[in-house]
RNA sequence: GGGCGGGUGGCGGAAUCGGUAGACGCGCUGGACUCAAAAUCCAGUGUUGGCAACAACAUGAGGGUUCAAGUCCCUCCCCGCCCACCA
């Protein structure tokens, strides 16, 4: 017998699927569509690492699922090229990176193909791509059509490693998420994309697909809606008003204070002569501080008092004015009315600088200095005894009538910053004219190419690398034909990747992004897998541009993706998360070609834990997975060996093996278990291996089990299930055959084993015919041996029969 | 502080509706084969007591509901992820 040497099979069944086009996805296919994407890589220099293997695994499991199961699939792969690695590496080495790219495309291009993934790669692409992202640009200009690209000079986040403008999303506990380094602020004119506008389309959205509640979750706390009011507040001798935003209208009279942020512009013009000095240095000081020092949540309250008073529009009472860093400048209005009693941070100020505290919600529990429960209204004049709920609406109506407050919602989510002042990135496709203003650059000016450049570093100023390029800076106003200049801000890397999945739909055309009869029948993503890390990044982003696109009549589909799943990490043996520092990280290739094979790497990538899962690897696990494909691999050799056997009858063990096999391992793919049917398809196996030793492969019921054990592992390991195929006598593709069915009638036995418990506790075991009464139940087990023993002397009070799986006799 | 997960053998993990806890794999132990080793095959493997049959205990801790709890309820502890001075 041949043994089983996995590098003399598998380049061999890959170079066949490739020649033989089997994986092709068809436009306009009869058979209903299913498009499985996956996120597509950012070619590093690293390479596919086992993550990668992961993902792509378990998205080439469900493809090759589906096609068995007729659907005409499209699982398209290709590369989000533009980013921060590939222009560090071209600022360190001054190497182009278009070079660079494509070095590394190429290394995963065939790390790619040594893993036999059913991936149509007629349709792949790069985001860096001009023919690509000319209509990245396009996009864009179609935000900016509508409106909602804008450009505003604004304080933002800035990288000063990276020297670049970063998103919000981009910046995790003050620091960029890429680099680690400490962000600073920074007024700049940048480019923004009104993502808020969204804000309740893309949590409304979230109710029409299928995104677990982890993600669905995320996205609404990102996006942080919050019902309220804003409420007027005229500063007394003046005729300045401050808004302030707030969900708790109920607590208007316990309002001892207001808060100011140091960078609201009232701050400047109320602040009394006497205070100013004070004031101006608080508010100096706390601009010098670092975006980690301001939001840290342990830190001392600091104020300073305006000398200025406010008038509570309930009561006419005056209200001292301070300024307070704790108030963010870029929520709400920049002001709050401050409730010491019911508001855990005003408490903390007020105790710091002995301002009164009022309770004005009485609740149940004991008298504490100050509670957020709700209660009932005290200290509050007509509207004490009033439940605070209830109050919150009463006392909104009652200001909206005298018009001193209206009704309001805020957003934590704020809008998408889209400049980045870096090199290799899109073209903002915008050409400013001194006359007009910014102007869309006409679309058949499109692409605006990337020049090349002298050098790629980003200046200290925060100008673009492109700024430096006279020749491709000066052009002409589109509208006016006046000199003019191009715009010098790329896009940030999230771009290309907003709208990637509808590209792969028509991934050649020259005309429009994606023809519209293609959009119309591939429609949007089925299944999306990928990382939870991109929960509020890439795919809140993905899903604005999707919304938007529907809404200008340019997709056929409000969302993009029906359903989303999110992997789980695969840490070092050591726990820890693989990094090249740490030493701990798995080389997939090495693997496979250390003579374990794709088939057994893939297997035990997933067999691993459930795929949401973050888990360990275990270096272990691949011996596991590839003794058992040799054990397959004997099985089916032996079986073809003693072919001539089969002459009994066939065997209701193997038959009832094989079609509870079939079943597990449809129902667990069809709830995205993975680990399961490789587990079941072990036991199967080894169940095999005993009844072998029976029947010497001589019942009828052989050549289906092996069928069928070939077939359902074929989507796990597509080459040892491939060659097995030929092995057993066929001549199509496993890949292309159709997935097995069971049939309930071998699953039916006429004998069902039943548990007999006494008191609970399980004490024999009893085989009865299927159905049996409880009367006849009882009596075989009063007949037992051993229930006897336990039933002597004694009397049964009651029977609980589950039927044909357990008794349980209470006796008393 | 808020949101969401989770805690089961030496390890990764199984366990529809509450119904035999520990499937499957790793590791370990013993045996077969071999001059020997590797590979392979077979058997065993939660803990405690016992030669054994068997019994008791056992799913983070404690209580409860139930004929029956890993699963449901209450109280608490611990771990992970995400967000965080968002009014």
């Amino acid at each position: 017998m041949r043994r089983y040497i996995p590098k003399d099979i598998e380049p061999k069944w890959q170079n066949k699927w490739a020649q033989d086009q089997i994986y092709k996805a068809v436009d306009f296919d009869d058979k209903a569509k299913f498009v499985m994407l996956t996120e597509f890589p950012y070619p590093s220099g690293d390479g596919l690492h086992l993550g990668h293997t992961r993902e792509y695994t378990l998205g080439d499991i469900i493809a090759r699922h589906k096609r068995m199961q007729g659907m005409n699939v499209l699982y398209p792969m290709g590369y989000d090229a533009f980013g921060l690695p590939a222009e560090n590496y071209a600022i360190k080495n001054n190497i182009a990176p278009q070079l660079a790219t494509d070095e590394n495309i190429a290394k995963f291009q065939k790390q790619f193909d040594s893993l036999g993934y059913s991936i149509d790669w007629s349709r792949s692409f790069k985001t860096t791509d001009p023919d690509y992202y000319k209509w990245t640009q396009w996009l864009f200009l179609q935000f900016f059509k509508a409106g909602l690209a804008y450009q505003k000079e604004i304080s933002i986040n800035w990288c000063p490693f990276c020297k670049t403008g970063l998103a919000n999303e981009e910046v995790i506990n003050g620091r960029h998420e890429r680099c680690d380094t400490l962000v600073e602020k920074r007024l700049l004119k940048q480019w923004l994309l009104e993502i808020t506008k969204y804000a309740d389309r893309l949590i409304d959205g979230l109710s029409d697909v299928d995104f677990p509640s982890k993600i669905a979750d995320q996205q609404i706390n990102w996006i942080g809606r919050s019902v309220g009011a804003e409420i007027s507040f005229k500063v007394a001798d003046s005729d300045k008003i401050i808004e302030v935003f707030t969900t708790r209208t109920d607590t208007l009279f316990g309002v001892t204070f207001m808060a100011l942020a140091p960078e609201n512009p009232l701050v400047e013009i109320i602040t009394t002569e006497e205070h100013r000095a004070n004031v101006n240095s608080y508010v100096v000081a706390s601009q010098a501080k670092s975006e980690i020092e301001r939001q840290d949540v342990n830190r001392d309250k600091s104020g300073a008092f305006t000398g200025a008073y406010a008038i509570n529009p309930l009561n006419n009472q005056p209200i001292p004015i301070w300024v307070a860093d704790y108030v963010l400048s870029n929520y709400g209005t920049g002001a709050i009315m401050a409730v010491p009693a019911h508001d855990q941070r005003d408490f903390d100020f007020a105790n710091n600088f002995n301002l009164p505290i009022l309770r004005v919600v009485k609740n149940q529990e004991k008298d504490e200095d100050h509670t957020e429960d709700e209660g009932v209204l005290v200290n509050s004049g007509v509207y004490n005894g009033l439940p605070s709920q209830e109050a919150r609406e009463t006392i909104l109506k009652d200001l909206i009538k005298t018009k001193q407050a209206t009704e309001k919602v805020n957003y934590r989510l704020r809008d998408w910053i889209f400049s980045r002042q870096h090199y290799w990135g899109e073209p903002i496709p915008i050409i400013h004219c001194p006359e007009h203003g910014a102007v869309a650059v006409p679309d058949d000016q499109l692409p605006v190419v990337l020049p090349e450049v002298e050098r790629y570093q980003p200046a200290e100023d925060g100008e673009s690398p492109l700024a430096s390029v006279e020749s491709w800076i000066n052009t002409h106003c589109p509208v006016c034909d006046q000199p003019a200049v191009r715009e010098t801000d790329t896009m940030p890397n999230w771009a290309g990747s907003s709208w990637y999945y509808l590209r792969y739909f028509d991934p050649k055309n020259t005309e429009a992004f994606a023809d519209r009869s293609k959009l119309d029948y591939w429609k949007n993503v089925d299944l999306y897998l990928g990382g939870m890390e991109h929960t509020t990044l890439h795919l809140l982003y993905s899903r604005f541009w999707h919304q938007f696109l529907y809404d200008q009549g340019l997709v056929p589909t409000p969302e993009p993706y029906m359903a989303r799943r999110g992997q789980g990490i695969v840490l070092g043996a050591d726990g820890a998360k693989m990094s090249k520092s740490k030493g701990n990280v798995v080389n997939p290739t090495e693997i496979i070609d250390n003579g374990y094979g794709a088939d057994a790497l893939r297997l035990a990538v997933v067999f691993l834990a459930p795929y949401d899962q973050t888990t360990i690897w275990s270096p272990e696990s691949v011996a596991g997975t590839y003794r058992f494909l040799q054990r397959v691999w004997t099985l089916t050799h032996e079986f073809e060996d003693h072919k001539g056997n089969s002459k009994e009858l066939e065997s209701l063990e193997i038959n009832r093996a094989t079609h509870q096999v079939i079943k597990r391992v449809s129902e667990d793919l069809s709830t995205l278990d993975f680990n399961t049917p490789i587990a079941a398809l072990m036991e199967y196996v080894n169940t095999l291996y005993k009844l072998k030793v029976k029947d010497e492969f001589a019942s009828q019921s052989w050549p289906t089990a092996i069928e069928a054990l070939i077939q359902l592992l074929a989507p796990f390991a597509p080459h040892i299930a491939e060659e097995l195929w030929e092995v057993s006598g066929h001549e199509d593709s496993v890949h292309l055959s159709q997935w097995p069915k069971w049939d309930d009638k071998y699953l039916i036995s006429d004998t069902a084993r039943i548990v007999v418990q006494v008191n609970g506790k399980v004490r024999a075991e009893l085989v009865v015919g299927v159905d049996s009464t409880e009367e006849d139940v009882v009596k075989a087990a009063r007949d037992d041996q051993k229930i006897k023993a336990y039933l002597e002397g004694k009397e049964i009070k009651r029977v609980i029969l589950v039927p044909n799986k357990l008794l349980n006799l209470v006796v008393g």
